[in-house]
DNA sequence: GTAAAAGTTGACGTTGACGTCAAAGGCAAG
DNA sequence: CTTGCCTTTGACGTCAACGTCAACTTTTAC
């Protein structure tokens, strides 16, 4: 597959996967021409790249995890760093389902007169 | 209150605070000399803001909110809006579950030989 | 063969939420 | 009054994940 047909099927620009390959995020072959040619598993990999991005982990922290997920070798570096990461997201889903709570509560107290916001749970002295 | 202890009280830098102001997120009334005062409940307002922050909201969006939550006064737009900023952290929670229930693969597969990771579930020819 | 479409490298631009530095002034203590 | 900390405005810096433009080459369609 040349980047145009990735790019499509995977859903980003073409300038996101050369990006991505600047970050050894992920690798090409080339034709005669040195176009970039790409195996169709490419497609699921940047998938899995851009879940890694909105879960917050940077280029190079993917980067590292990447190899190690193709090959199956894992440091115990790598799998505390894994935990870490994990420990990350849960604690930021946890924020997001209060937050959003929160906004439910002010969807509901939109029919209600003055109600005050963040409707506060229990810090009193 | 004064900056510093606000900026203290509610786990951010002075300069967070003077740029939510320029945003128009907080207010604040000023001494004599010009330096800026605060009541003790904009603690709470800048957690708030901070969670709507890490809820992926813009400033914009959070100035035009804030004050409706306020007043109480929510216009049928707006209401739209909150709708649809739920809607979107409820798609990114369930993103953010995938990609953790990836990673406990990855993290229960450590121990095995030879495991591809973006687990596919179904498109196998 | 000849365009048009798609791809290449290189480099600068963008955006948002601040960090950081500089120069100056406010504020309570002694 | 002076010392020392806190605060003020202003302005430039940062960082990451790309966007965008330019000039050029490869591939494709006819």
């Amino acid at each position: 597959m040349r980047i145009g047909e990735v790019a499509a099927a995977a859903g980003v620009s073409t300038r996101a996967l050369r990006y991505y390959e600047q970050q050894r995020l992920i690798t090409s072959s080339r034709s005669a021409g040195g176009q970039r040619l790409y195996t169709p598993d490419a497609v699921q990999r940047v998938r899995w790249i851009q879940a890694l991005y909105a879960a917050g982990l940077s280029s190079q922290t993917i980067a590292e995890f990447l190899p190690c997920a193709h090959t199956g070798v894992v440091t115990p570096e790598m799998v505390a760093r894994l935990r870490s990461e994990r420990a990350r997201i849960d604690h930021h889903m946890r924020e997001l389902a209060a937050t959003r709570a929160q906004l439910d509560a002010v969807l509901a107290a939109t029919c209600e007169p003055g109600t005050v916001w963040p409707a506060d749970g229990g810090s009193g002295t």
